[in-house]
Parts: structure tokens; sequence; C-alpha cells
RNA sequence: GGUCCCGUGGUGAAGUCUGGAGUUCACGCUGGCCUGUCAAGCCAGAGGUCGCGGGUUCAAAUCCCGUCGGGACCGCCA
């Protein structure tokens, strides 16, 4: 039926006589004897020339079979990768007739998501989605060439897994053959790489669907693809280099150009430069701390563990009104309040707050902070984790690019604490799953923390995030492979032998026989090819999305499902809530 | 669970603050004209429960209350 794609003819094909097939983007009729049509395929658009072109409408399907020929010169479109050829003297045959679109597919306005969404396969004929998709799949070859490269086995893990209650909120299905009970989807295959470990395997990978039960937002789905990978007899730089080998070459192939090598900071560094565990180094704007300047200080607001400050550069016209919306702002991520400081051009000082600040305080600030005249400085005084956070999240309303400005920065962010916090109960919070090795010279505090639990948090974890533009790509770890210090962190999290029997008892029995030093890693797939395509949202790189209600306006699911289906699964329906 | 923004012919927007006839613009659609366009052009036309429900008012797209849908964010995402 077809001889050529329609982008893919060129001067070089003149004078051949071809069969493109299509859709109509655009007809334009000239008259009764001659009209334009620009038939459209994946590979792009050529210009057919036919007469009597009036039933031709757009999105049509045609097969169009005519003689490959030079335009006139003054006719040649230098917009267009074929403009300066078509298709003469063409016979079209229409294969499908189409009615208008519910919505224009040139572009050239933005539609809303919905409606888009809920005609994905008009959407997915878009340039941005076949892009897009594109795009992704080559982001994909990309990194199973790297991985089957570095020698690793690509293996399946299952879908239907036992339920656990750690982490996120689990998709449950019923079991028909076992009434009363449930698989869940995996929220990763994180039990079943460390399985293959144990397996020999050596090195595992995956681009694997992982679901959460978690509300949804522009960088998360309940459904979405990771790149997981698990390797033996290795450390985290090692991983880290595998990791950094796969995505480099999914960078280069969306930019054409090799990125340089991945940068790695610490996690109190990232902290207390950045206040963010992500930080976008795209752009500078760092936290400074002042604390030692105010230790003596007698402004009340002041008197606290930490004070840290940012200064904008030229922000000195920044207005009283804007500067109110960002305390309001800094209030709600937590702080107690915003304090600023202007330079005037001539160097004096302005801030509601500089009569309670000695004139040494104030030059120290300024001095620290590298204030000159015409700019801003903005400072908060808190615990030092509210105050970082605060003007973490501070600089990124006041300086963070658009998605599609500044190049691609990734970052390494190592030495993660192993514990986020100490609950109410007194029992430490994980920060990243309970099978993450400490370091090995903190070690010795975790046995000092019958004493005082709150050296816990000093404890440095084996983890690893990698960070694109202030997205977090994926975190990964050095696993525990020790039954004596996993069981030991599982005292500490308060869960005892019998619990950890119970939930992970495969994975401790495993480790009986044998089990091999390990570590690994999961990016998302999503988010890297969101961003590398420079989409800020992850539903423009996936075929058939989700709204963030977790409905999908082209299948309507979720759906109920009748009495029969229920009763073969052995459920029963709660009357609806309220 | 919470905060904020949006909902107006098929599509995108303006109109809403400050109530006064479904008003406007662009695209698309239908018909006509048109032999070198390419966002073709020109002429004519069709197309609306202003998301839905209630309230205030002589009068509601506009003000108030509720509700539904969409989106951004916080919580949540070991």
């Amino acid at each position: 039926m077809r001889t050529d794609y329609c982008g893919r003819l060129s001067v070089d094909d003149i004078g051949r006589t071809v069969t493109v097939c299509g859709w109509v983007s655009k007809r334009r009729e000239h008259g009764e004897f001659l009209a334009f049509v620009d038939l459209r395929d994946r590979t792009g658009i050529i210009q057919c020339v036919v007469d009597h072109a009036h039933d031709i409408r757009s999105e049509y399907v045609l097969a169009v079979t005519g003689t490959i020929r030079e335009r006139p010169p003054e006719t040649i479109n230098h917009e267009l990768p074929t403009g300066a050829i078509e298709i003469g003297e063409a016979t079209v045959e229409i294969l499908s007739e189409a009615e208008p679109t519910p919505f224009q597919l040139s572009g050239r306005v933005e539609v809303d998501e919905t409606i888009r969404i809920r005609h994905r396969y008009l959407d997915l004929r878009t340039d941005r989605m076949q892009r897009n998709l594109r795009s992704r799949a080559l982001i994909n070859a990309a990194i199973r060439r790297a991985m089957d490269a570095q020698e690793f086995v690509e293996v399946e893990t299952p879908m239907l897994i036992a339920s656990t209650p750690e982490g996120a909120r689990d998709f449950v299905v019923p079991s028909r053959l076992n009434p009363g009970n449930f698989y869940a989807l995996p929220q990763s295959p994180q039990l079943f790489k460390q399985l293959c470990m144990v397996g020999g395997i050596d090195r595992y990978y995956q681009i694997a669907r992982c679901m959460r039960d978690e509300d949804l937002r522009a960088d998360r789905q309940f459904e979405f693809t990771q790149l997981d990978m698990e390797m033996s007899f290795v450390d985290g730089q090692e991983v880290r280099a595998v990791v950094s080998q796969a995505v480099a070459e999914a960078a280069e192939l969306i930019t054409g150009h090799k990125p340089s090598a991945i940068p790695e900071m610490s996690w109190l560094e990232a902290m207390n430069r950045y206040g963010s565990d992500k930080p976008d180094i795209r752009f500078d704007l760092e936290l400074v701390d002042l604390t030692e300047i105010f230790s003596e200080t007698d402004f009340n607001a002041f008197k606290a563990p930490c004070i840290k400050g940012i200064r904008v550069e030229g922000g000195g016209e920044t207005g009283r009104n804007k500067l109110d919306q960002l305390t309001d702002k800094a209030k709600t991520w937590g702080a107690k309040g915003l304090v600023w400081i202007k330079v005037g051009e001539s160097g004096e000082v302005s801030s509601p707050v500089a009569k309670f600040m000695s004139d040494a305080e104030i030059a120290g600030l300024i001095d620290k902070l590298g204030a000159g005249n015409g700019d801003i400085c903005y400072l908060v005084a808190d615990e030092w984790r509210r105050a970082v956070h605060v003007l973490g999240l501070l600089r990124l309303e006041l300086g963070r690019p658009p998605v599609n400005e500044g190049g691609f920065h990734f970052l390494w962010v190592i030495d993660f604490p192993l514990f986020e916090d100490i609950d109410d109960a007194g029992n430490p919070v994980p920060a990243h799953h309970p099978f993450t090795m400490p370091h090995l010279e903190d070690l010795e505090l975790l046995a000092a923390s019958g004493e005082d639990p709150s050296v816990l948090l000093d404890v440095r974890s084996q983890a690893y995030d990698l960070v694109l533009n202030g997205w977090e790509l994926g975190s990964g770890s050095v696993r525990i492979h020790s039954r004596d210090i996993q069981q030991q962190i599982f005292d500490l999290l308060g869960i005892g032998e019998e619990e950890s029997q119970r939930k992970f008892g495969f994975l401790m029995d495993a480790f009986r026989y044998g089990a091999p030093p390990h570590a690994g890693f999961a990016f998302g797939i999503d988010r890297l090819v969101a961003l590398l395509v420079g989409e800020e949202n992850i539903r423009e790189v996936i075929a058939f999305p989700k709204s963030q209600s977790g409905t999908d306006p082209l299948t309507e699911a979720p759906t109920p499902i009748d009495s029969a289906q229920l009763d073969e699964l052995g459920l029963r329906l709660l009357p609806p809530a309220n």
C-alpha cells in the first residue's frame, strides 16, 4: 500500500512515483481544479497537489499516489523539511473519513488537558505527543543498551505480591481462589531484586512499573516506571557509576552532547547550602549561615538555634506588597516570620526590624551575605531544619528558572541520615527503607543510642539520591546483608522479631544461606523523560495518564463492578460513608 | 484531610471586581468564490442550559451559599 513515509521524501526522490499514507493535516483549496493537501504521518508532512479536493476534510485518512517533483522556486516552503518538493498530479484514495475533531491538532493553541486526555488517540497525533513518546522510547532503548553493555540481566518480577503495611499505600487485588485474601501491586520490586542477589544474578535490572496509592501531583501518577537495578559485591560508588552512565546516555540522546560527570554532595551540605535534599543547582542564591553574628543579640526573634539568610542581587526594588506575600508564604511553610533588609543605592539600610539589631550585627550580616547597594536580604531564624527548609523554598520561589532553561544539572546527594526523626513513641523514623546499610563509622552510634536516642539522628546511611534540576529522579542504597545488623535496625525501629519474621521473613530466611553484599538504585523514567524534553508535568510523557483525582477521562476508570463479580471474589460493599 | 486557581458556542480567550438584552475577538465548522498556497485569501452562515443547584435582586455569566469537574501546592509518597 505504502512506498514511502511523508517526512522522508526529499529532492533525491524527484521523478519517482510514490504512494504515501496518512492523515490530512491541512487542505488549501484554490478553486475547483487546484488544491493543496498536507498529508501527515509519524515522520512529517508532505504537500500533495490535487484537483477536486472538496470532499477531503481534515484528519481524513488517505493513500496518495503521484510523482515527486520540484516546487517552483518561489513557492518553496523553508519552514518544512520537505518544503522543496511536492507530490504532483496526485490521485487520492480515501481510506477513512473523519468527523471534525473536538480540538485542533495544530498545537497552536493550548487545549484543556482533560479534553486532550479524553481524546488521547487524537492528542497522540500532535507533534508534541509524537515527539515526547518517541523521546521516551529512545531513552528506554538507551538505558537498556547501557545496562546490557554492562552485563546486567533483565529479570521480570511479579505484579501480584504480598501487601506490606510499610511505605506507600498499596493497591490491592482480591484473590478469587483464596477468598478474603489479597495481593498487592508492587510499589517497587525492592525485595525481589535483593532475592535476585541472593540468587546469584549478580547484576539485575528491570524497567519496572510501580504502583502507589497516594495523592497525585505534577510529578506523580499512581503508576510510574522505574529503571530498577541491583548489583552484588559493589559499594555505592560503583552503583552510582553505572546509573550515571545510563542517564548520561539518555541525556546525550536528547541534547546531542555528553553531559559532564555528575558531581556529588553530602545531604548535610545540600541542606545547608540549598535548604533541600534535592537542590536545583541551575542557579545560585545559596543559603548563608548567620547564626554566629547574632549569638549575643538582643533581638528576641533572633534568639534561635539557627539563623540563615539569602541575598537577592538587585532585589532592593521589591515592593511592600510582594514582601508581605513572601512573608505569608514563609509562614505557610512553617516559619515564624520572614525578615528582610534592603541596602539602598547609597548604602543605607532599611528594614522594619533594623532598630532591633546592633550596628555590628547589621554590618556583619551585610558583609557575610555580600550584600551590595540595591540588594535585598531575607533572613529566617528557627530550628536548623525549619530555617533551611523555609529558605530553601524561598530560594526556589525567587530564583527557579523555567523547566526548559538552564540546561541539565544532575547531582548525586549522598550520606543521607539513616533516620529522619524520632516519633512520639521514641522510635526513630527511617529516612529510606529499613534495609539501608548505615555508614560503618557510625555503627557505634547505633550501639550508643540506648542512653540517648537523639544521637541516632547523626547516623549516616549509605543511601544516595539522584537529582536533576531540583527533581528527585530516584534513590538507592547499599543494603544490609547481615542478619545481625538487620535485626539491630528492626529493634531500633520497634519492629520485633515476630513482626519482622511475618513481614520480611522470606528475605531474612534468604539471608541465612549466603547473602552477597549488594547495593542498588531505582530512578523514575517518567520524570527523567519529562525534564529532558522540557515538560513540567509527567502526564505529557505518558500515553494514557490519569487526572489528579485518579480517574481516567478516556476509559472512565475506576468503575463499579457488578454483584456477580463481587460474589465470586467474596466481597461485599459497605454503604457509602456519611 | 487542608490551601489556592480555573470552568463562557467545537477550541482558545475577553467580559465577572463595578449586576442591565448571550455581547466581543481568534481558530475551527458549513456553503459560495478563487489555478501556487503553506496559520492561504475573500464573502455569507450556523453554532450557547455562561459546569450544576439554590439564594439575593425589578434584573445574575457577573453578587452570596452549596455542589461537581479540572489544575497547582501542603499533608501523604518507607
